[in-house]
DNA sequence: TGTATATTCATTGTCGACAATTGATGTTGC
DNA sequence: GCAACATCAATTGTCGACAATGAATATACA
């Protein structure tokens, strides 16, 4: 399976300033990662990143650092560096923190959310509505996560925000694993929850909100557990 | 009011091993921002640590990059590194955060929990009964902090524990800033709510371990708005 | 031939030095 | 006396090089 294009070459002439080397770098890796352009414990090379990018370890390293403190990479000390595995084994505990936080964020979204907030809401569902009517399953899944991370900023609780977005995140590189293979189906039914949860949002109805968002949250979570269930049965012949 | 005992001097000629530097430095500073050795805002110069533990500016400026992703310090690009100030303002999204994972990690330590994660929240328990009759504040701040976090882990979720870690951290300096004048009073009512915490665990009745550690938490909360209120009120006739 | 030990090699962690940036200081002109 | 500008000093971000580490390979020995 083609996974993405291949990374955007850097030019190593251009002169950066000062701090843009380790931001370059730990952008580039973080949606590399992000979109398996770079396997999951596949080895990450200092010395040809910095060379890639055309700087020295220095700046590379403080962006791998930074990346370990996300959990986007795990660091073996004096060994190497590799892109951080898909706990599959704990993923019934990703999955209960992902629900959660669905709760959690889109009821504060219907307590506190502006005017503004709405509208922005509904640009980003305006976009995932395009992104889906053009099959264009990497726009979806990255245009999904900033939904859903923008409701959480209309609720205005950076523990919970920072939470989710990580969440949402590693969710990603599950949904771009499984996604791919079984290509449409499913899109339609989260696009009206989507359109409900902005609803409940917008008349403020917390309660209504919290029951769309477990819903919604249940809904994709089946959705991945089927895949790699499919996914087991697959491999399970093969090993017969 | 005194705060801790100076920090450990340490020994510039001892060989460290490979990567003690960083890992040394990150530590250190951390136990010195928790427990508010450091004051929040301050500034932290990489030179003096560098010269402080023997090492070069690298490894410092690594475990700097640390603590910055924990949100323990702050870096001003190219000017310098802060510790992170205590963010008053949005204390509610801390005091939300916190109740919701005091809930949820206690909910799941009740259904999750093993005998060998009782007997460890059992010794903590003792250890935090230890401290409230030596009137030992650090070490009640510590242990309490301490006993909650393994409860955490009985609950078995990652992402949970991760955010109610650090959530206690930041409450610790909080802890820290108001305890100390105002030096007893409370400790007994949380020593009871402590042993029905573990009682419900113990017999893996969900809800009531989630009453108690909603109520729990609410005490706490409204502890430390108080001593905030009164520590207005002082400033407010300062003022006038 | 198989096992234990020494050597090589690739890669990391650390260092000291340099250059870029920014606030502070000093200077000039009005 | 003050504002605009230039210079200075302090500190950061980056670099190239070196040393420590562990794995792979080679060697010695039974």
């Amino acid at each position: 399976m083609s996974l993405d294009e291949p990374g955007p070459v850097q030019l190593p002439d251009a002169k950066r300033k000062r701090g843009q080397g380790v931001g370059a770098v730990y952008e580039t890796l973080r949606h590399e990662i992000l979109n398996l352009t770079l396997e999951p414990g596949s080895p990450v090379d200092e010395v040809k990143l910095a060379e890639r990018f055309g700087i020295s370890r220095t700046p590379v390293r403080e962006a791998m650092v930074k990346l370990a403190g996300e959990g986007l990479v795990v660091t073996l000390p004096n060994r190497f560096t590799i892109v951080a595995p898909i706990d599959f084994p704990n993923l019934s505990q990703f999955f209960d923190a992902l629900s959660l936080m669905y709760r959690v964020t889109t009821r504060l979204a219907a307590a506190s959310r502006t005017q503004d907030d709405l509208e922005a809401i509904r640009e980003l569902q305006r976009g995932y509505t395009l992104a889906v009517e053009a099959r264009d399953v990497p726009a979806m899944i990255e245009v999904n996560r900033n939904f859903h991370v923008r409701i959480a900023q209309a609720g205005r609780n950076r523990y919970y925000t920072d939470l989710f977005s990580r969440l949402l995140d590693e969710g990603r590189r599950l949904l771009r694993l499984y996604y791919s293979s079984h290509n449409d189906a499913l899109p339609r039914v989260y696009l009206q929850e989507h359109e409900d949860m902005i609803a409940a949002i917008d008349r403020q109805d917390i309660e209504a909100a919290d029951r769309i968002a477990q819903a919604h949250a249940q809904q994709i979570v089946r959705q991945i557990q089927t895949y790699i269930t499919e996914d087991r049965r697959l491999n399970a012949d093969i090993s017969l």
